[in-house]
DNA sequence: GCAAGGTC
């Protein structure tokens, strides 16, 4: 038995809201001291088992703590990638600035007792043992490491949590660590097989990968499979009644009882049918309805509003949700629960929305007259469903983040208001021998609509019929119409079938969605938000259809979810499960590979190949003559002579620099400039894909170039090394280029970060004295000359240390906080780079 | 240049 006060607690939720709150319902009274480290430490005294005094504290991860990829040698687009299935993967930090690993390992030393709070579901349970690993090295031994299983976040579900505790559950984290193999060895597979072989071969693909993904594919199948019955979707005429008729000496439209007729001939027999020259009411009856309040918010719900009604992509609705959060104004915005737990204080969410302006009189006659429970939904069990906290008025929040907040506080005051009534009234009207109708409906008690404005039901008055009268009829026709096709998907369609298939995730679904904009399969028309797959979107699925159709089944998820459900109860070995499923994919992979020329086919009558894409602009240096330009993603030059493809960087224009050449290789350069306050810097597309010195990487203009004598190189054009190479965390390691690409207009733009700086438009011309260095900081000092009409000398001097050089640019550099640090003296600065300066003294 | 899942 522990001596009192001697067992120390260490608890850990997924994220730092979860630890506040819980620490909030475990502490007694409620009280606890936070400490700020990487996420916050919650510390309190209380009891535990034995030990009535035992020290607690509570943090928190930030989800996943790691995150699975391939070892380094895998990670080459130059490896075959049918070899990744059996490729080495390993876990490494989601996100290693954090430091979560080692802040858990510090919270970890001395504890005997590690509790663990991750959210309840599978994803939960694996980064349980992620904490695990970390954690337990560091503790006292024996470890105890128990899980709390909580089902909402209640003060009475935590307190029966906290007695029954359990262990982690490993066959769970071993299916989450199968299906993250599976997701990577497979789709990054594919892609990057798919992404080699059509981007090899075709110029107007305009994506910069051609992915596959297990849930992108069929989120992306979903748009074109309502494509292709659009597309194939024949229009059939149909026939109807027209009866209009008159009451009160208003016309009176009827609605025929037999809706539409397929047949012509036997719509005109119908309508000779009837002889009588009067319509007869035969009953009108009024029902009293109610259409029911809404259920409490989840985050699909908010996701398909968000862009059916208010036109807002769903990954722009979650990153604006989670601002709210964070800000204080709505509770958590990831949750598929939507129905508050029998606790929840629905009252003072109330209290606080009655001071708001738009609805604040409206929650205080609820709160006066009393208001209802919302009715329906489900409690999963993770957060309490999308709610109002804090009150905001129109004018602190602003435009699409205002939209959001008024949606979701007004949706939480019509779940708690009363149902919507009205009063529905239908007359039956016989013309001869065939039925009519006539509807209309009004509203009696406006309810939840009142102020969930957009669910209002305009009022559809209709005169009022007695029965048994006679009335005359105005016109009989018969009205020909068509059939009309379905529309394309609306993104909240989409939400919706992605959900109902278990296609992602609430907090995964609007990254897919994302994806397949972004990738261009499809576009996003008009402000209802339809998908509508392009070209490239319609070809991919038709090859899949052609080759395997499980490939973009939606039906694939949730078929290999099943089996991996075997791993997490403990009914079959993970590693046999793995194995089956990275085995079939294999063989399903070889097959696609074998077969990838039916979707070539596709390919073939859609797109056009590369020699056939693309504007001439640069010479190639091998065969002296035009390459092609390819302005769609992504960007490269196209040598139709030589075969040869030259990628170029992307987001940029892309010009010819004057027909200048590249010393080492003779092709002409390129120009890339990224608008007037971006850098800009000359590319050899030769060199920019096979480096010409040791120490360069792949995918750099002539601004990293070494060479001593070209004028474009960085040896001849850096000044000195980057500003920001003397910020504590992450110092940049580029170097300040003076960048002539844009003159008139001279620049200063460092070659690795996006620190520019633009000389004013009074200056002509700016060159590089040579031979001279400031004293001071070694800076490559510089001569401005002003333009003629400026009437002034030119300047020379040092941009860093000398005022008057400093003011002919339009933003100076960082340099004050050096002077306060030495206290006037200048520091004497050197080069990063030891190799450049020798190469630039050896130049001189 | 790749996936999907957490979360910031």
């Amino acid at each position: 038995m522990p001596e009192a006060g001697k067992t120390r607690v260490l608890m850990v939720a997924e994220k730092p809201s979860l630890a506040e709150s819980l620490s909030k319902l475990l502490a007694p009274g409620g009280h606890y001291e936070t400490h700020r480290r990487t996420t916050p430490v919650h510390e309190w005294t209380g009891p535990f088992r034995s030990d009535p005094d035992a020290k607690f504290r509570f943090t928190s991860v930030t989800g996943h703590v790691y995150t699975m990829d391939f070892t380094s040698e895998y990670n080459s687009w130059a490896i075959e990638p049918q070899l990744l299935f059996s490729g080495n993967v390993r876990k490494m930090e989601s996100n290693p600035k954090m430091k979560l690993t080692q802040h858990l390992a510090n919270e970890a030393k001395n504890v005997d007792v590690l509790i663990l709070w991750l959210d309840c579901d599978r994803e939960g349970e694996n980064i349980c043992f992620e904490v695990i690993g970390n954690c337990k090295p560091f503790m006292n031994k024996p470890a105890q490491i128990l899980r709390a299983k909580f089902s909402a976040i209640t003060a009475e579900e935590v307190r029966r949590a906290m007695h029954n505790l359990g262990t982690p559950n490993e066959n769970e984290a071993k299916a989450v660590d199968a299906r993250q193999e599976l997701d990577l060895k497979v789709g990054v597979a594919f892609t990057r097989f798919q992404t080699r072989f059509f981007q090899g071969k075709y110029g107007n693909l305009d994506s910069t990968v051609i992915s596959y993904g297990p849930c992108q594919t069929p989120t992306l199948s979903f748009c074109v499979e309502r494509h292709d019955r659009i597309q194939s979707f024949q229009p059939e005429p149909f026939w109807a009644i027209a009866a209009t008729i008159q009451k009160d000496n208003q016309p009176v439209p009827l609605a025929w009882d037999r809706e539409r007729i397929f047949d012509r001939q036997v719509a005109h027999l119908f309508l000779n049918s009837i002889e009588s020259k009067n319509a007869t009411v035969l009953s009108v009856e009024t029902k009293k309805k109610s259409r029911q309040r809404p259920h409490a918010l989840n985050t699909v719900e908010l996701l398909k509003h968000c862009s059916s009604g208010l036109g807002i992509s769903p990954s722009e609705s979650m990153s604006i949700a989670e601002r709210l959060y964070t800000q204080g104004y709505i509770s958590y915005p990831r949750t598929e629960t939507s129905r508050y737990p029998e606790s929840f204080d629905l009252k003072s969410v109330l209290q606080e929305q009655s001071k708001q302006a738009n609805w604040g009189q409206y929650c205080d006659e609820l709160l006066q007259n009393g208001f209802q429970r919302p009715t329906g939904g489900t409690d999963v069990g993770d957060h309490p469903p999308i709610t109002p906290m804090r009150v905001a008025d129109e004018g602190e929040l602003y435009g699409d983040t205002w939209r959001i907040y008024d949606f979701i506080a007004r949706t939480f005051i019509g779940s708690i208001s009363s149902n919507l009534q009205y009063a529905s009234t239908t007359a039956k009207i016989a013309i001869g021998d065939e039925r009519f109708e006539c509807k209309g409906s009004q509203t009696v008690a406006p309810g939840f609509s009142a102020v969930m404005h957009w669910l209002k039901t305009p009022d559809e008055p209709i005169p009022e019929f007695t029965k048994g009268e006679t009335l005359p009829i105005v016109s009989l026709t018969l009205r020909e119409g068509k059939t009309s096709p379905p529309d394309y998907l609306t993104e909240a369609e989409l939400i919706g079938l992605m959900e109902q298939n278990g296609i992602g995730t609430d907090a995964s679904i609007p990254t897919h969605i994302n994806n397949i904009c972004q990738r261009n399969y499809v576009n996003v028309n008009g402000g209802a938000r339809r998908l509508v797959p392009t070209n490239l979107g319609i070809v991919l699925i038709h090859g899949y259809q052609k080759i395997d159709p499980e490939l973009s089944l939606p039906t694939m998820r949730s078929d290999m979810e099943q089996q991996l459900n075997l791993i997490a109860s403990g009914k079959a070995p993970q590693k046999e499960v793995l194995q089956y499923f990275l085995d079939m994919f294999e063989s399903k992979f070889a097959y696609f590979v074998k077969h990838v020329e039916s979707m070539d086919e596709l390919f073939e009558a859609t797109f056009s190949t590369l020699a056939a894409s693309g504007k001439p602009l640069s010479k190639c240096g091998k065969c002296k003559r035009y390459m092609k330009y390819i302005a769609l993603k992504p960007n490269r030059l196209h040598c139709p002579t030589c075969d040869e493809t030259y990628s170029l960087p992307m987001n940029g224009n892309i010009k010819l620099y004057r027909e200048l050449r590249c010393p080492l290789d003779d092709f002409e350069l390129v120009l890339y400039s990224t608008g007037s306050k971006g850098t800009g810097f000359p590319i050899c597309p030769y060199c920019y894909n096979h480096p010409p010195f040791e120490d360069i990487k792949k995918g750099m203009g002539c601004n990293h170039c070494l060479h001593p004598t070209c004028a474009h190189s960085m040896v001849r054009n850096a000044i000195c090394p980057c500003p920001e190479s003397e910020q504590e965390v992450d110092p940049c390691q580029g170097r300040l280029i003076l960048d002539a690409t844009s003159a008139p207009r001279w620049k200063l733009s460092c070659n690795e970060c996006n620190i520019v700086s633009t000389f004013l438009d009074t200056i002509k011309h700016v060159n590089i004295v040579k031979d001279e260095i400031c004293e001071d900081c070694g800076t490559v000092i510089l001569k401005a000359e002003f333009r003629e009409n400026q009437n002034k000398q030119p300047v020379i001097g040092c941009v860093m240390c000398d005022e008057e050089m400093e003011a002919l640019l339009a933003t100076r550099f960082a340099r004050k906080s050096v002077r306060r640090k030495h206290h006037g003296k200048r520091r004497r600065r050197k080069w990063v780079d030891p190799k450049v300066r020798k190469l630039y003294a050896d130049m001189r």
